[in-house]
DNA sequence: AATATTTATCGTAATATTGCAATAAATTAA
DNA sequence: TTAATTTATTGCAATATTACGATAAATATT
């Protein structure tokens, strides 16, 4: 039906999907390191930067800003974006639990 | 057009995106999860354990097993899965780098 | 006020993902 | 060999994602 079940499953797991999935484009991938690149906040240049079009752009944009990894200011005509710090150590957090759970317990197949 | 421009990013931006859309569904974390926990290999359990029909729990296998997360191995009639323990360590070195990005240089938004 | 600049939103088309019933394939047990 | 068990594959329906042209909204400049 292409409808995540969500309710079968926990907050943690859920929450780490969302956080995946937001990842899971390379644009947003691209948007993301360019940020960090970047300490000056950038905002269009993003569009020239990234060789996708305004409103794709502006959509992924969307998308990390709902999450809450970024974060936008009006500046002017513009809007300058940057990394939201506080909720990205959060996500870092999260998302490095999962990455690190414990290899040496998990024998090899069989 | 819904596809993805994969040409424009680079093969590391990809690389981290592919990752990212395997945990970008909390079955397959769910999954993963109980591959990490239960150190004995499971095969259809997984089905009991997560809410889901067999053929979507086998779809998500699949999609895990491609990307090399995950091995499975015949025992009988069932199959035996596990992490791939190497290929695990690969991706989080990628994964890692990429969630650690230097905060401490990029300010905050204007 | 009129124009220019920049970003957001809307609408739409194409493709991808999710989920499962039905069924096939593979192996084991009787 | 036949039946039982387990997993994989196929086919399909519903929803989600991606991308962009057109356009609206907001601010700055003249």
């Amino acid at each position: 039906m292409g409808l995540t079940k969500t309710e079968i499953f926990t907050d943690q797991q859920n929450e780490i999907s969302l956080f995946a999935k937001v990842f899971g484009h390379p644009a947003r991938v691209a948007i993301l390191q360019h940020l960090f690149k970047i300490n000056s906040c950038v905002c269009g240049d993003l569009v020239n930067k990234i060789g996708l079009a305004q409103p794709t752009i502006s959509q992924h944009l969307k998308e990390l800003k709902h999450l809450g990894l970024i974060k936008g200011n009006v500046e002017g005509t513009s809007v300058c974006y940057c990394i939201h710090k506080e909720n990205w150590t959060v996500m870092k957090t999260i998302m490095t639990e999962f990455l690190n759970q414990d290899l040496s317990k998990s024998q090899d197949c069989c």
